[in-house]
DNA sequence: AAGAGGCCCTGATAGC
DNA sequence: TGCTATCAGGGCCTCT
């Protein structure tokens, strides 16, 4: 689920649940992620102390005072829990499915403190752990990731740059993490109907206003949905700790046959599949 | 090199 | 009710 307003509001909520903890214990359910947790991962854990929590793009970082950085991807179905002695579960995160409990399957790792836990749930297993000892390692393995859109370096000359002559339709570029970290198929429309543009446009074609409108709304809406905790999509029944709302500020996202919220247009928001996932438009004012 | 497609995995939902 | 097919917010790898 998660996209970059998403694993923000995670990392604001470890923030303030785990910062400067020393993790006392570390049980690992299955290690089976989207990449196996390494066999020193618990062994690295134990006894450090989280000295960071840093977000990048859809990745959390957690600087460790023994040097070790630990990163947390939480693939499409991930989502952290902070539970607290003698307190309501904490949901940190936006569920794909329904309820804000822990659920009772699927808890792959347990990360203990003193009189808290988090615990990393993730039914499809496409997130993952990783662990870097030092910072060059980490920041050889961030070097392939394109600018945040909150980044300067996400400017016109350099999407020029990338999107000169290119064919590929500018929605897989948006979710093409080494041209734009942080962005995927939720956002991706979102975004695109803001700009009017095409979701299915070749990327070369792209006029000036066309990205000068990319900069300007890639943030807006990034903001606004970590200014409304994020979106979560299949509604819960009860909310207890931060459940987003951006899914109630949608505009194209999962709306097909639906009347163009833009003031004034008559379209009809249409849903079509390109490279095997759904995109959404208007038929009106993102005309091709 | 760029772009398309397959694949990892489980669960919810729609349709019969 | 119970089966099957389809779809899901990600990203890596392979093939052309």
């Amino acid at each position: 689920m998660p996209e970059l307003p998403e694993v923000e509001i995670v990392k604001q909520s470890l923030l303030k649940n785990i910062n400067n903890k020393i993790i006392i214990n570390v049980k690992i359910n299955n290690p089976n992620l989207r990449f196996k947790i390494p066999n020193n991962f618990r062994q690295i854990l134990m006894g450090s102390r989280i000295i960071k929590i840093k977000r990048f793009s859809k990745f959390l970082i957690l600087e460790l005072n023994n040097n070790y950085t630990l990163i947390i991807h939480l693939g499409m179905s991930g989502t952290i829990h902070i539970i607290k002695k003698g307190k309501k579960n904490i949901f940190t995160n936006l569920s794909f499915y329904k309820s804000p409990n822990l659920p009772k399957t699927h808890n792959h790792v347990h990360i203990f403190f003193k009189n808290t836990k988090i615990i990393y749930n993730d039914p499809r297993r496409f997130g993952f752990f990783k662990i870097f000892s030092n910072n060059e390692s980490l920041k050889k393995y961030f070097k392939k990731y394109g600018p945040e859109p909150f980044d300067k370096k996400f400017n016109s000359s350099y999407i020029k740059s990338k999107l000169n002559k290119k064919i590929k339709n500018i929605r897989n570029y948006l979710l093409d993490q080494n041209f734009v970290s942080g962005i995927g198929n939720i956002y991706a429309n979102e975004i695109l109907f803001f700009c009017k543009i095409n979701p299915s446009l070749q990327s070369g074609k792209l006029t000036n206003k066309n990205i000068s409108h990319l900069i300007t709304f890639s943030k807006k809406v990034l903001n606004e949905a970590i200014k409304k905790g994020g979106s979560s999509i299949r509604n819960f029944s009860d909310t207890s700790g931060n459940i987003g709302s951006f899914q109630d500020s949608f505009m194209v996202y999962q709306r097909q046959n639906l009347r163009c919220l833009r003031k004034n247009c008559s379209g009809i928001i249409k849903k079509k599949i390109l490279t095997n996932r759904s995109y959404f438009y208007c038929n009106n004012c993102q005309k091709k």
